[in-house]
DNA sequence: CTGAATATGTGAAATATTTAACAAATAGGC
DNA sequence: GCCTATTTGTTAAATATTTCACATATTCAG
């Protein structure tokens, strides 16, 4: 086996596919070495993390001299494992069920929504954005050998049992919408997107800085 | 003024609105105390991280019964000014955009998107789910006082010129789609949710796992 | 009212993550 | 080829976050 298993910390492994996302643009724009520094305006994130997560992979860079940005694309790509492209389903076809069908992560050819899946009676057998549509009743009969990833637009109240049966069919990663936790099998990766919960911590964090900053009622000019 | 500015970490911040709406759920079914450790089995977070989130904000919680769930969700209330409707503004009506206001967080009450903004001909003078999208270039002429909230879902290429724009008009918290950082005023708040990313990173991680559960070819049954 | 049972709040330890700072290595001009 | 300017990789320090463990406070049954 090529890859070795890497004890990766959480923050560098969400940061992977940032790195991914940039070196690639640079590639495309026929960019070939790039420093730390250069990096670390284009990702917001500090050179030194940077030097300090590509690290991990091995001695990526010269001194003096910065990194390649094909070997860095070469890496994370392999890292990613984006020369096998992933196909996944979608389950729950309502409003952000059919936004995600229609973009379909059209700027990663390695990332593709190839099935969706529904209760309603009036999307079954429909497709959306050329994907079908199937009864969620039927999933064990269309899923394909390996698929391992679905993406859930479900209300929360049909959260648990969607993940079961998602997990009685042999998939392990699912990125989910509705923000009610599960108890998963040992074997399942679930994250939770939480738009309500970003937005309000944003908010928080947003008035929380208007109260400094604001003025204390100044009595005078001074 | 009655809140205080609270020294809170960022970490902490992200849970409460978790917390918010799981005491909220608790409420609406009719509980009335909840301890540490039966929360921590709804929101998936350590009970010792609970009680020290909620230490942040005195002395909730009573020894040996536990915490009110009318003063939780009165506290998580208050620090998310749940009291106050937020009125937020939505640019970029294209998928994303679409489902976003056809959902528009209609679970919070408190939460609501009141316009829509879009250069796109075709959409201008319409109404999405009942909210009317306008011509981007009048984003001055119709915005109202009072509306510090926006949520971007326009195309990378687009974003850093919307997000000025938004600045210039007194938008100071802003959620955006697009994964590509921009520099921001010093006082404007920018949350980057970046679903491409989720979805790597989960899949590397799905994939690190299995790499060591994965039997080591075994020769023989022992 | 008493005492056993319970569950908080928190000091201290453990863990995780970021950042500073610099020796060592390389680049590239001359 | 030499020498200076760069820029890495990394050690050590700083910061952030989680978790343990338990003294203390409160509950509630009898």
């Amino acid at each position: 086996m090529v890859v070795n298993k890497l004890a990766l910390s959480q923050a560098t492994i969400k940061r992977i596919p940032v790195y991914y996302r940039t070196v690639k643009a640079l590639q495309q724009s026929g960019v070939k070495r790039v420093r730390s520094d250069r990096l670390s305006k284009l990702v917001h994130i500090a050179p030194a993390t940077i030097r300090r997560d590509f690290s991990n992979f091995g001695d990526l860079g010269r001194s003096g001299y910065g990194y390649s940005v094909d070997l860095l694309a070469e890496v994370f790509g392999e890292l990613l494992e984006v020369h096998s492209e992933e196909q996944m389903l979608l389950v729950g076809c309502g409003n952000l069920g059919r936004a995600l069908l229609t973009n379909n992560f059209r700027r990663n050819p390695d990332l593709s929504i190839v099935m969706g899946f529904d209760t309603d009676p009036s999307l079954i057998g429909t497709t959306i954005a050329g994907i079908p549509i199937y009864n969620l009743a039927t999933l064990s009969e269309k899923i394909r050998p390996g698929m391992h990833t679905a993406i859930v637009c479900v209300p929360s109240s049909a959260q648990a049992s969607v993940i079961s049966q998602l997990e009685a069919n042999g998939i392990t990663a699912i990125l989910t919408f509705a923000p009610k936790p599960v108890p998963a099998q040992p074997g399942t990766k679930i994250r939770y997107i939480d738009l309500t919960s970003e937005l309000q911590a944003l908010l928080f964090v947003d008035h929380q800085s208007k109260l400094v900053q604001e003025p204390k009622t100044p009595l005078k000019q001074s």
